[in-house]
RNA sequence: GCGCCAGUAGCUCAGCUGGAUAGAGCAACUGCCUUCUAAGCAGUAGGUCGGGGGUUCGAGUCCCUCCUGGCGUACCA
């Protein structure tokens, strides 16, 4: 559908037009003013001085021009604004139009466009931990806005399962059992389907292993097991099977407790086989040189203000680095989905990384020339105290349990609260510490560093998850007393905060798009925020089913009806639902 | 050193290509439940928008400069 915006702008454009003023100047505005207008237009005040004359001379003209049965009021008002509110017919047919268009007529920018979202950023054998919240989340709700606005869209996990973390558990185990048939050279036999070790002890053995790294000794082992492994050793690669078999359900497990879903669980193995050609390819067309006895890529532009260094390609040692694997990754994504964006939803302080990989990716062809690159990079979630989250003990604490500290926290709040039977409480507190958790992330800007703090979050009042939620409930519940909703026509507003609400479920496509160009979900939160908020004004201000007129009576339900159902778009898009009751 | 990001109410943050009186939430105080869930609504109080210059009819927003904090700055990811 037609936003509002453009509409109205197109009709100012012609009025300047008509009024013998440049039609650029006609671009309308939300108002800032919202006890004195609607929407606003300020170009006749830039017009004035084009035209030296007085702004409110170009407003007048410009007022009489513009055809005033669209609107309840058409003014302009000192020193040269125009000022408007729409007429409620109009608003009537705008929201019906809306309410039985799909998806509410949201613009399907991204139709016959293919987006992979590369998220999630959990490696094998560590458990995941509060780092991985941000992308996980953030993540999942850019993939799902692309979605909904007509993009093909492909989530990887894009795993971290290939690099020198495997060879230290292999050396790590290879010290504690090494009996093992993995360790016989000459073991041409099956190996043994049970896993050697647990999730628990892969979870301790890789610590273990990470902090031996420091003696020689060890090191080297676990150097000559990564390259083993990667040279196709079979009974490193039955580990690394075992491994991947034991993570990866673990992974799943706490990726599904947060409705974080993955389309592709590929990783960096996946991008290793690609890498030989590719360095080759680039060797041989000059694009990468050897420089101080690494192969690297030179990217910097003339342009830069800064120095940019090469990205490297081979290390001097001769092996692979995050580069490699990421421009690797991008050939095998090209070839297999043909991608019109990749979106890398990873911190902020990688931009550097991915600006090299970007430009390395461009100038060597690995992606097409169409295809658009963009990196989020995300600040840092603090604890409360704005210092780095810690556990009481200095370590990092783990998501799963921060996802429980969430949940055991709402859960005291659910059941104190006794509105729902025993039987719901366990499901009716995961769906509000979910949402607790992921609107208080979300509704920070993406790019700035935040202060996780869970009570806040999980307060039942303000601008948090649990608001949205209960404003979702309220208008559920009138509605399971009224009944069927879905083929009741919208009507004119009935008062000023109907109006209101109504204006707001206008800005619902605008709101998504804007959210997805500027990559910020905060926009999604900031637009229910508001809409929720003017549904609990019409709502304390409207008395719904104990109105006596049936045909006003209908009005309200499909009005709420239609707010309820772009809430629940909007939360679906965050990545949480709402209770039936709370 | 150079580069990027940030500095707005006591706290956490909005502020959309410059526009009218800088907005929310929390915390504080005050009202509103015999009526659809008070996890709500309404109100009071709280600001030299980091400092200083400049451009403009008009600057939180653009330019310059300084201060403070975070991050990055070729073989970790």
């Amino acid at each position: 559908m037609e936003k509002i915006l453009d509409i109205i702008t197109a009709k100012m454009q012609a009025a300047f037009e008509a009024a013998g003023y440049d039609a650029s100047f006609g671009r309308v505005n939300v108002s800032n003013r919202p006890d004195l207008c609607e929407y606003q237009c300020n170009g006749a005040l830039a017009a004035a001085k084009q035209y030296k004359c007085a702004p409110i001379q170009i407003a007048n003209a410009v007022v009489a021009q513009l055809d005033a049965s669209d609107y309840d009021m058409v003014e302009a008002v000192m020193p040269g604004f125009i000022n408007l509110k729409l007429s409620g017919s109009f608003l009537e047919k705008y929201l019906e139009e809306m309410r039985t268009a799909e998806d509410f007529g949201v613009a399907k920018i991204g139709a016959g466009k293919t987006i992979v979202v590369d998220y999630g950023g959990a490696n094998v054998a560590k458990p995941l931990h509060i780092g991985h919240l941000r992308p996980a989340i953030i993540g999942e709700a850019m993939k799902r806005l692309y979605k909904f606005l007509g993009y093909n869209t492909i989530g990887d996990v894009h795993l971290g399962d290939w690099g020198l973390q495997m060879g230290l558990i292999i050396a790590e185990l290879q010290e504690r059992q090494p009996d093992l048939p993995y360790f016989d050279p000459d073991f041409t036999g099956d190996y043994p389907a049970e896993s050697p070790f647990t999730l628990s002890e892969l979870e301790e053995i890789y610590p273990t292993a990470s902090g031996k790294k420091k003696d020689p000794e060890f090191a080297e082992k676990a150097h000559t097991a990564t390259y083993e492994l990667q040279q196709g050793r079979r009974g490193y690669r039955a580990i690394w099977d075992h491994i991947m078999r034991i993570s990866l359900a673990d992974l799943h497990r706490v990726y599904d407790a947060l409705d974080v879903h993955f389309e592709k669980w590929l990783g960096e193995s996946d991008a290793d086989p690609y890498i030989p050609a590719m360095v080759e390819d680039l060797k041989n067309r000059g694009l990468a040189i050897l420089s101080e006895g690494a192969w690297v890529v030179p990217v910097a532009e003339e342009t830069d203000k800064k120095e940019v260094p090469p990205m490297i390609l081979v290390k001097s040692d001769g092996s692979a680095i995050y580069a490699t694997t990421d421009l690797a990754t991008l050939v095998q994504r090209t070839q297999d989905w043909n991608p019109d964006k990749v979106l890398y939803v990873t911190d902020k302080r990688q931009n550097l990384h991915f600006e090299q990989v970007f430009r390395a990716a461009r100038k060597s062809g690995i992606v097409k020339e169409t295809c658009e690159l963009e990196h989020i990079g995300f600040g840092t979630m603090n604890g409360k105290d704005g210092k780095p989250f810690k556990t009481r003990d200095g370590g990092v604490l783990r998501l799963e349990q921060l996802v429980k500290d969430m949940t055991d926290f709402v859960r005291s709040k659910v059941v104190e609260n006794k509105i729902v039977d025993e039987s719901e409480v366990e499901a009716t507190t995961q769906k509000i510490a979910l949402a607790a958790l992921k609107y208080g992330d979300l509704s920070n800007q993406p790019t700035k560093d935040y202060n996780f703090d869970l009570e806040r979050f999980a307060a039942f009042e303000g601008n948090t998850g649990p608001y949205i939620l209960y404003t979702i409930v309220r208008i559920k519940s009138i509605i399971g007393k009224y009944g069927e909703y879905k083929h009741l026509p919208i009507q004119a507003p009935a008062n000023a905060y109907a109006k209101d609400l109504m204006l707001s479920i206008t800005k619902f496509g605008p709101a998504m798009e804007s959210a997805l160009k500027s990559s910020a979900p905060n926009l999604i939160c900031a637009y229910i925020y508001d809409l929720a908020g003017c549904v609990n004004k019409f709502y304390h201000e409207t008395r719904i089913l104990g109105e006596e007129n049936e045909e006003l009576k209908a009005g309200y339900i499909a009005l709420i009806g239609l707010a309820k159902d772009i809430l629940e778009t909007c939360i679906n898009l965050l990545g949480f639902s709402a209770p039936d009751k709370m």
